[in-house]
DNA sequence: TAGATTGTTAATCGATTAACAATC
DNA sequence: TAGATTGTTAATCGATTAACAATC
């Protein structure tokens, strides 16, 4: 029945309203409106309304969304009721930075290996994991059951990287590398990149 | 005349093609087609021709569109044909690493001041910048001009820099932390967070 | 019951793509 | 000239928003 095909708008908002129905858990808040969450999060009441219908109906006419209720159910839908083991290649600031959100990040997800080419990296501690060389990355992978990869390597090497990751068997990469890298089709690559972000944001200066 | 309205997804590519753009400029290409942009790009020829157009007609009927000319006007769409400079708050991992890119970003925007909350981080050197304390935040910026703020502090203080940013005459902002901030709407703000696209890339796993 | 809020349909709005005359 | 490729219009496709019956 998942004939419906979801947009990647909608995929993309359903972690921003998790993350905001984590807090008001943490509030210890029972209930949630479409309206309340618009407000916060800046987007349209029907529109979340709508995004959440897409995959059941959650909430109660009246009433509005139980916030234990819609967490759980979020989590079923973006997978995140396991926890998914994330592998990131390239030790440098950038890596490490974001090793350190693996405490967020708990319950969801957990970057288990950090990979980089230069010898000099390797051994490496990063936040309790040791910095690996290329040479083990598909047994670590395979072994670890590594299904999503970060790149934070330089744009030269990215798309090298890219191609490990694939034939290693990953399914989705996030890549932070200046540069739009290549996958097979069932491979998911998304592009998280800082400097276009910023370049971006510069024509809306006056 | 600039009365039509330009899509944020039109400005969003606008730093692809230019990246893309610099490196055939490096290797001495003088002439790219929407083809091949497209190609290259992942992007639909006639989309790319139609974002362009927009701005101008660069391009030569039967020939293409000459690199550098492209890379000319397209940087003085986004404004990046002077140095902006740009004010970093929160001098941990993250921060840190995106000063590093100053060297990738150098003809286009600058970090040019640090600043952090916590004192232990004060006088410390971040790529010949040293940490400087938010009391000197308002001062710095206004004397140094700039124009971007980043914001790489943990969730909880995120707002309130944003507040300082707005405050202190920053035009736009870049905000890492895992929050949707609120500002004024004469400023203009980008999220770039990487745990809601973590997220997003695990609901496309089988 | 009265008030509130959902789920959903229809209307609107906007973005992408196809097609082609113009022309280098 | 013949082939290539732009700029642009029209067609398509998709996403957002408004409106409201259903109902808690």
């Amino acid at each position: 029945m998942k004939t419906i095909k979801i947009s990647e708008a909608v995929v993309r908002r359903l972690p921003i309203y998790l993350r905001f129905l984590n807090e008001l858990s943490k509030k210890n808040v029972q209930t949630v409106s479409s309206q309340d969450l618009g407000v916060k999060l800046d987007l349209n009441p029907a529109q979340i309304r709508k995004d959440l219908a897409y995959f059941g109906e959650f909430g109660k006419k009246g009433i509005g969304y139980d916030v234990d209720y819609l967490i759980e159910k979020i989590r079923q839908i973006l997978k995140l009721d396991k926890v998914i083991p994330v592998a990131l290649v390239g030790a440098g600031n950038l890596g490490r930075a974001l090793c350190n959100y693996n405490a967020y990040l708990k319950d969801n997800m957990k970057i288990v290996a950090v990979f980089d080419a230069q010898e000099n990296k390797i051994g490496e501690s990063i936040n309790n994991l040791k910095v690996k060389p290329m040479s083990e990355l598909n047994e670590v992978i395979q072994e670890a059951k590594v299904r999503i990869g970060i790149i934070t390597v330089p744009a030269a090497e990215a798309q090298q990287v890219a191609d490990r990751f694939v034939e290693s068997g990953v399914e989705a990469i996030l890549n932070f590398a200046p540069l739009i890298i290549k996958v097979p089709s069932e491979v998911r690559v998304h592009h998280a990149d800082f400097t276009t972000e910023l370049q971006s944001l510069a024509y809306y200066l006056d």
